[in-house]
RNA sequence: GCGGGGGUGCCGGAGCUCGGAAAACGGGCAGGGCUUAGGACCCUGUGACUUAGUGUCUACGCGUGUUCGAAUCACGUCCCCCGCACCA
């Protein structure tokens, strides 16, 4: 089987026919599903096709329900993403130019991406074509639209008046990244601003002040609770700091941290500089505990972070008892009288935290940086989440509680202050060290806002949210989720924020509402309305009904919008569960009227690599087009349904892949063959029937809820193994057949389009796409249960006589089968009556004057039948006579060997004494 | 710590809502068949013991309880994973 040329020959076909455009039906019920677009961040692996084509299997779905179907996507290219690559580019960043060539860029192309504009333009287009396209996902391809595109801006500053009139826009405080020489930038992994420090976390130090004659010597701690166990100040020899006015203070800090401090609204005057080493061997205050405590030298503390000096807590700071540790080799004389001061007791750890850890983790030096980060991290989370105070006011307390009371208690009493500072040094690309400003006029959407909380929520309770598990977040999530600053100045892409110059949205809040947007961008990219048409006037009209349309066109828009909306699921995987999905529910309640709430979510997980999230740096990520090559789209995409739930990472595994390749192929091959055999009616027609009806409609139920992992278990497991048997045991009703494979191929078209397409022409036929076929109905049948009682005795009695072969340790040449006398079943009736109770069973059946033919054999009888209570439950009374002996020709052709079958009560010949052994459904057997 | 999700064969995982011979379905492994060079296909087996099958025992993290009957319900307990933010 060639998948690769299915492949092309279909998509064609569907992008020919146009499958894929939505268009209102009104005749039709309209679904519509949007998946979260991607960031544009070049190359995409193996991972992100799972949401995508969970999308897709959904939508085809739906579309062969008799839904007309919007399906659209877009680009999401605001942010900082398409620079930082385009600087890498520029930068001739290896790890970056081999990853996109492995992703088979061409040089050139790459070359070209030192513009962003060509980067995303490039991306653009492979997304589409490369990945959607080749995938077969039956997107509308005419709505695609970037974020960065007129329409899509001018959409967004639609929304933002908006917020605005719903007096969700607030300015105020707030804290970020800063270079004196550049103004704002951004922090983030991919260091497109700076030249380093991109891990850098922004965190709020409580400075304490140590006195020290008439100045301060002033130390930064994220532990103010650890005072109490303070037992020496730490100061770096080989650094100048500086001396420096603070009000009316004078404290001794770092020159970075000085400038920091300028810059969150200090009165701060520089006045001289201070040698590090003038410091070592002094003694200061510490502030908590009011004790003398001598500054010690060290290599740890960073001038950038904090002020350069840190105080020491032997007992649960790693770093400090290791610096401890190396003086005490170096120079004891400093150190001596210095004793470790429990101070905390956390889950797993004794008096002294920082000690046990060092020696667990085997660090014998200020040197091993990295361990040592590793160790303050783990003391740190188990003190703030397990701790108590076991000293000081705080006594008893819990450390959570604890340390906002220390740390409010010294700067009440002026022993301490407070300020922002970077976890690690953070450079600015123009050399400059970057320092954390206080901004006073920030804007924030006011998600706090109690109203628009409290509505989401109550709206969420009735959302299709899947998985179950996320709804049951949802609520505290909503709760959880606080004013979140919505623009930023620096060098982003996106969009002018509409109520002040100066400031560009930011990502997550422009990408809240887009479902919206493709509406219009189907007349945007066709020339119909032009962006600069799109006036708060015209979103008005087209998405609230207020006012009048200017324009024929834009009553059309309307008329699509009313008919589309709303949305009914957005897609998108776990990593949007506490920021895109929060955003994109509240700020749909907060601009639209509750009829035009989405109805639903969908969460997915990912793909990981076998270490871990899969990720460029790492490599291990299989590049698409190699993947769709080897694997097959087909293959790859029944991989993702049906390898885990959506609600579980998955570890991409090509063995695995490949393994469904193979069950695609052999499903094919069976329909092939069982359209080829011969026409003849089987004992099981109305048993395949039956059962196929049960898996369509486990299948069908399944995908109404979005359980796509069910489904295609059913659909490519399921029902193939059932045609097997089918096949196995001479099925070959050539009408029933052609019914079954039809329905069958009509069922693979959401997962395996290409095949289903394939099979529907080649082996079937017809004439029309698959792909906009009807989802099968179910067969026309009276038959129950009781038609599996009938196979399953075939099947037992298949496997019985095999292990008796086994164990006589030769193969049968005649087998004879012994079915239970109708009395055994009058039997059985007492006996489940009886629920269990073998003294009513025995009572009931011995005055059962139907029975009082067997009395002597009924006792052990009803022994047997009550020991195998729980089977008979639910078994229907099926005639096995009538079963077997349709049977007996497939069960001489199996074994091959003669089958007898024969009544219990008229056995004919019965040379094992077998027959009297028989049960309901469980035959005598003899093989000879 | 808070919130959410989990602990079932060699592995991935069904089953839990609504209690009724646990291990569906996949993978792996083993034996056989069939052909052969296809990552094929078809049988059979895969907790232990036992046996001419329709038998016994052990098993759903651990412990109790409710029940004729518990992976499933209740209580307690241990362990694991994810999130805890301004990052898309």
């Amino acid at each position: 089987m060639d998948f690769k040329a299915m492949e092309g020959k279909w998509q064609k076909a569907w992008w020919k026919a146009g499958i894929n455009d939505a268009e209102v039906d009104t005749s039709k019920p309209k679904y519509y599903l949007i998946f979260a677009y991607p960031g544009v961040s070049g190359p995409q692996h193996v991972g992100h096709m799972r949401g995508y084509t969970y999308s897709d299997v959904i939508t085809r779905y739906k579309r062969m329900k008799g839904f007309s179907v919007l399906f659209p996507a877009g680009f999401h290219a605001t942010g900082i993403a398409p620079v930082a690559y385009a600087k890498k580019i520029r930068d001739g960043d290896k790890q970056t130019i081999d990853y996109m060539k492995k992703n088979g860029v061409p040089e050139d192309a790459i070359g070209s991406f030192k513009d962003y504009k060509k980067f995303l333009s490039y991306w653009y287009k492979a997304y589409e074509n490369d990945y959607w396209r080749r995938f077969g996902f039956l997107i509308d391809y005419r709505r695609l639209t970037s974020t960065l595109g007129a329409g899509y801006q001018k959409f967004i500053q639609w929304q933002f008046r908006k917020l605005n009139e719903a007096n969700l826009l607030i300015q105020k405080d707030n804290y970020s990244a800063f270079c004196p020489n550049d103004g704002p930038i951004a922090v983030d992994a991919s260091e497109t601003d700076i030249k380093c420090g991109g891990k850098a976390e922004k965190l709020e130090f409580t400075l304490l002040k140590f006195k020290m004659g008439d100045e301060f010597v002033v130390a930064a701690t994220l532990r103010p609770e650890t005072v109490y166990g303070q037992t020496n100040m730490w100061v770096r020899p080989d650094i100048d700091y500086v001396r420096a006015r603070v009000g009316k203070e004078t404290w001794v800090i770092s020159r970075e941290c000085a400038d920091n401090l300028k810059y969150q609204d200090r009165d701060i005057e520089v006045l001289g500089t201070v040698k590090g080493e003038e410091l070592v061997g002094k003694k200061c205050l510490a502030p908590g505990v009011e004790r003398e405590i001598p500054i010690l030298p060290s290599s740890f503390p960073d001038p950038a972070v904090g002020t350069g000096l840190v105080t020491s807590v032997p007992s649960d700071a790693p770093f400090d008892y290791i610096a401890l540790e190396d003086l005490k080799r170096t120079n004891p004389e400093l150190v001596k009288g210095i004793e470790l001061i429990p101070i905390i007791k956390s889950r797993g750890y004794g008096d002294f935290p920082a000690k046990e850890i060092c020696e667990q983790m085997n660090i014998r030096s200020q040197n091993e940086a990295e361990k040592l980060e590793e160790a303050t991290k783990e003391i740190y989370k188990v003190g703030f989440h397990t701790g108590r105070m076991i000293t000081g006011p705080y006594e008893g307390k819990r450390v959570v509680e604890a340390k906002d009371l220390v740390r409010d208690d010294l700067i009440r009493d002026g022993k301490a202050d407070s300020m922002w500072s970077f976890s690690e040094p953070v450079v600015c690309r123009c050399g400059e060290h970057v320092v954390i400003k206080k901004f006073n006029d920030q804007w924030f959407i006011k998600y706090s806002d109690r109203e628009l909380t409290d509505k989401a929520k109550d709206y969420a309770e009735g959302m299709d949210i899947v998985p179950e598990g996320y709804k049951e977040e949802m609520p505290g999530v909503l709760d959880w989720f606080e004013d979140r600053p919505c623009a930023r100045q620096g060098s982003w892409l996106g969009t002018k924020f509409p109520l002040d110059d100066g400031w560009i949205v930011e990502p997550i809040s422009d990408s809240t509402l887009y479902p919206m947007y493709y509406i219009v961008s189907l007349y945007e990219n066709n020339g119909a309305i032009k962006p600069e048409e799109m006036t708060d006037e015209f979103f008005n009209y087209v998405y609230l009904g207020i006012g009048k349309p200017k324009r024929p066109e834009w009553e059309r828009v309307r008329k699509d919008f009313e008919y589309w909306y709303p949305l009914d699921v957005n897609l998108g995987g776990k990593e949007h569960k506490t920021v895109h999905f929060p955003v994109f529910l509240m700020n749909h309640v907060a601009v639209l009227p509750g009829v035009l709430w989405p109805r639903g979510l969908f969460v997915h997980w990912w793909v990981t690599g076998t270490a871990g999230k899969i990720s460029k740096s790492k490599g291990g990520a299989e590049p698409i087009p190699q993947a769709i090559k080897r694997y097959s789209v087909d293959a790859m995409r029944t991989y993702y349904c049906h390898v885990a739930q959506s609600s579980v990472d998955v570890a991409w595994d090509p063995d695995l892949v490949f393994t469904y390749k193979e069950a695609l192929r052999r499903n094919y091959l069976l329909a092939e063959s069982l359209l080829e055999a011969p026409d003849a009616r089987s004992p099981v027609d109305e048993w395949v029937k039956y059962n196929f009806n049960q898996r369509l409609e486990k299948a069908t139920l399944a995908l109404d809820d979005y359980d796509m992992r069910t489904a295609a278990d059913e659909i490519v497991y399921g029902i193939s193994r059932d045609l097997q048997w089918y096949k196995r045991r001479g099925g070959g009703n050539r009408k029933l057949v052609k019914a079954l494979v039809g329905k069958w191929i009509r069922m693979w078209a959401p997962f395996a389009p290409h095949m289903a397409e394939e099979a529907w022409h080649a082996l079937l036929k017809e004439k029309g796409l698959v792909s906009v076929a009807e989802w099968p109905s179910l067969f026309d049948s009276e038959a129950d249960a009781s038609v599996n009682s009938g196979e399953d005795l075939v099947q037992r009695i298949l496997g019985d006589i095999r292990d008796i072969e086994k164990i006589r340790g030769a193969k049968a040449k005649k087998v004879m089968v012994y079915v239970a006398a109708p009395w055994k079943w009058l039997a059985l009736g007492h006996v489940r009556n009886a629920n269990g109770n073998f003294g009513d069973a025995m009572k009931n059946a011995s005055s059962d004057p139907k029975l009082s033919d067997h009395k002597k054999l009924l006792s052990t009888l009803i022994k047997r039948l009550n020991s195998k209570m729980n089977w008979y439950r639910d078994k229907k009374e099926v005639d096995e006579f009538v079963v077997l002996n349709s049977a007996t020709h497939f069960l001489s052709e199996e074994l091959d060997a003669k089958v007898e079958l024969f009544h219990e009560d008229k056995p004919g010949e019965d040379p094992g004494h077998k027959a009297g052994a028989a049960l309901p459904l469980y035959p005598g057997i003899h093989v000879a």
